[in-house]
DNA sequence: CGGCACGCCAAAACCGGTTTTGGCAATCTA
DNA sequence: TAGATTGCCAAAACCGGTTTTGGCGTGCCG
């Protein structure tokens, strides 16, 4: 069911039809109906990749993210494809998922998969602090978004949590239940948003008067495996922290884990909080305090944001800073003072 | 950097330069190593759309799951596809993993997908027992494997545990341990592997002369709250059960921390086993007993399949039954009488 | 009534490749 | 030496659309 064959049983030539079905004005209204009439009954639809050949366009857009076996955010990967998928959906446009083994190939890796010209846009997810995906991704004009941002100077549309406030509330909360000595499990330093979790953690603890000195900052891989190994060594150590802070909740729940091996109550003998309120939070024991960021919604912005991207919205416009809310449950409790 | 800038740079023909280039024998060695040479130096690609077009092949392939905000099992479904991707992208093949959003719309989403034509085949995630979706892709002549079986008799190529081997292994050790009343927590009757793994295990509970009706099997949506919940009533209740066997590690983790909850010790009160090897499990406390079917190596060969599907082997001998063994950790132990 | 604009459509160029066909010159066979 | 084969390449057909160009017939205006 090719165009030709519709056009000579329209007795019409393939332009006309063309023009018809795509809505150009050189066309008689009558011979428009007839056209999408018979269109519409020999169940005619253009070859996709004929049609991706003349426009330039494939329809398609990638959610590109870096994989590694056995990786514990996957959860809110999900989450934000769930929103982003539903959204693309609704205009019309697929999205595909692309994992990136991190690693020396991963750049090459990217660079065969744009140069495929698979997808129209590309919506990186987590970029680094300075992140040479993006400077290609850049380089080769791909319309691009990023969830999260970088610390480039080079600016691209992103939409993200206001990082930096999140941790600032959040530690005040703490501070305000009357903890002074409250540890934070932070990840790698590539990563911006453990950077900026970081400063809102370091801000908020200036502001009140703390000392830093008397609150750890412990790196680790941000899973919950190394958040419980971090969270044993600070609580077996005399003084121990009153409160840990994660800045994912993968780490939160390692660390409440290890607080309970230790014999110590989550959320009286040590307050306990994470980021991101995955669904093991909500329904673990006790319950995690932790900072919801609208995940699904934030993944429909971002599809948004990318289609504007595409249509050649200016980028600096298309910079969404999001809020997020703390959820403040039984992991946390006002600080006692240690026997 | 088009084939006719080639070809007008060598003062060849394009057809000679796409000859030579796609190893056809009607070229001279001379020519073609000049041509080499030349589309070498020059960074010369086919154009991927105009290639996609005329030989109808796409170079990428799909990875088809149901997709729901907030999934639970996308663990599982990160390690299968890491596997998947690692081996497609060594064969030069994108995998795109594409959720179709659970609904009405499922069908009508697989349908504009595989007429969009982005895909070579199509890697279908855990169908259901008489699943729609195998029978358009089949309808469609789309190459296709599944990861887990249908029920269905029109034959198609799969990948899969072997489900009932590893309930009535699994539930043979419950027996051997002295537990006779066992719970089963499973999923949904339309998902496949559910209904094979119940069916393991009351073959195993026949075969040890277990009457089933001591052995309550409850349905769940396979969250781990839907678990915990499930546990709860089970364990509340009089006579409960010695231990709880879930389909899948979510459930297990529910129940596990359920039971925690009511005070009763996992590992020896009361035996929790899953299914999947999560992380999840081997951290939390007890570590949990479970069933490991390397899912990283079963995406690998996934991947295998459907290549060798894509290259038109005999459906019925791509259909590959994988091992999966017991991993024995401390959320399972001997029978204790209730006091 | 001549010239112009306009509505409508066909023809052709284009997107960028792959694959089939056909023909020339050199070599091999009878 | 005529005829058949072979090596090598160009031309053309094809994949299936979109977009530009150009031209015909009609109606309007001066």
């Amino acid at each position: 069911m090719s165009i030709q064959a519709l056009a000579d049983s329209l007795g019409l030539s393939i332009s006309t039809v063309s023009r018809s079905l795509n809505g150009y004005t050189d066309v008689s209204a009558a011979t428009r109906a007839r056209v999408i009439a018979a269109a519409d009954a020999m169940h005619y639809k253009p070859h996709p990749v004929a049609h991706r050949l003349a426009t330039g366009r494939t329809g398609a857009v990638a959610l590109l993210f870096s994989a590694r076996v056995g990786n514990r955010q996957e959860s809110t990967l999900a989450s934000l494809m769930s929103g982003v998928t539903e959204e693309m959906l609704r205009h019309q446009f697929f999205t595909m998922a692309v994992g990136l083994i991190i690693g020396d190939q991963e750049l090459f890796e990217l660079d065969r998969f744009i140069t495929g010209r698979l997808v129209d846009g590309v919506m990186l997810v987590r970029p680094y602090t300075n992140d040479p995906r993006v400077a290609m991704l850049q380089e080769r004009k791909v319309p691009l978004v990023t969830y999260g941002r970088t610390l480039d100077n080079t600016p691209h549309a992103w939409v993200d949590v206001d990082n930096v406030a999140a941790y600032v509330q959040a530690t005040n909360h703490l501070i305000s239940l009357g903890h002074r000595r409250i540890a934070l499990l932070t990840g790698p330093k590539t990563m911006t948003f453990t950077t900026q979790r970081e400063q809102g953690f370091l801000q908020a603890l200036q502001a009140a008067g703390i000392s830093p000195e008397h609150c750890p900052i412990v790196s680790t891989d941000l899973t919950s495996q190394s958040g419980a190994m971090a969270a044993h060594h600070l609580l077996t150590a005399n003084p121990r922290p009153s409160a840990i802070l994660g800045v994912i909740d993968a780490l939160a729940l390692g660390a409440s884990q290890a607080a309970s091996k230790l014999g110590l109550q989550v959320g009286s003998d040590v307050s306990v909080m994470g980021f991101g309120n995955i669904d093991a939070g909500e329904f673990c024991h006790p319950p995690l305090a932790t900072i919801d960021h609208g995940i699904v919604d934030s993944g429909r912005l971002l599809a948004r944001t990318l289609l504007e991207v595409m249509q050649g919205a200016p980028v600096h416009t298309l910079q969404h800073l999001e809020k997020s809310k703390l959820l403040i449950r039984e992991s946390v409790g006002p600080f006692i003072s240690q026997v």
